[in-house]
DNA sequence: GCTCAAATGGTACTTTAGTATGAACGATTT
DNA sequence: AAATCGTTCATACTAAAGTACCATTTGAGC
């Protein structure tokens, strides 16, 4: 609402302009307006979105859990669905330091297995779901 | 566009009004409008979150791919993380069964691991993402 | 009654995943 | 200089996943 009034104050200049229509000035208040609303729409839907995270919290949620960026790597392949040869592939490393990699993530994640650590990693907003 | 020139039109009647301030005029205006926006950014959202769904889609695209009931609930349970031995357990069912519909999934699915079929299946819309 | 598909379970096998442990290297910190 | 940490690679092993083929049962439909 704040916005709204400022932007109200701003917008009384229309008075100095007098040889413009109203009604292009009223369309452009609209648009603007328009404008506002999608904007503040989309702002409300990263928060929904970023619930699990909490904004930045992608970053404060590696950092907490002590997840190297190799490792981020290897998780982001792998909830793709690449088996360990592909991910070595990919990354030019050995599939014995993937294994390395995966099996430091499964602990630090408390899994069992790739496939719980892709929901977990999830869950937490470690990755995109 | 239609929609703002239609909603002009009907807010000039403002000029039977001419008791209300200027500014509260304009307010409202900018109110209006800013709903309009909120409600156009839903409508652009829940198309795309349809778009791999589409609706009552999860049905269609469970009828298309030839997926039966025994293996969406071995989909699903695996989507959760669960191992096979685990998702016999849940089911009632051996060891075997679980790998038989797995398997089949798989093929169905184009998948070569279970990541990968889960990946594909949460892109398809087939389970939540 | 017969047919067909889904569901179930099995054996046997290959492949992939995962664990444990150790070692080497470079960069950073103390 | 010494210690720490992340990355890399390796061996050796166990466990889980996945494939191929086959068999039985059950329920729905003809």
């Amino acid at each position: 609402m704040a916005v709204i009034v400022a932007g109200l104050k701003a917008i009384e200049y229309r008075f100095l302009i007098k040889d413009i229509g109203t009604e292009i000035y009223i369309g452009l208040i609209a648009l603007v307006f328009t404008g506002l609303g999608l904007w503040v729409g989309q702002q409300i839907l990263n928060r929904k979105e970023q619930s699990g995270s909490s904004k930045k919290g992608r970053d404060e949620v590696i950092q907490s859990l002590d997840i190297s960026e190799r490792e981020m790597d290897v998780l982001v392949l792998m909830a793709d669905g690449l088996s360990n040869q592909e991910i070595a592939d990919k990354l030019f490393i050995s599939i014995h330091t993937v294994k390395t990699h995966s099996s430091n993530l499964f602990s630090k994640l408390h899994a069992k297995r790739r496939t719980q650590a892709i929901q977990k990693a999830k869950e937490i907003g470690l990755i995109e779901a």
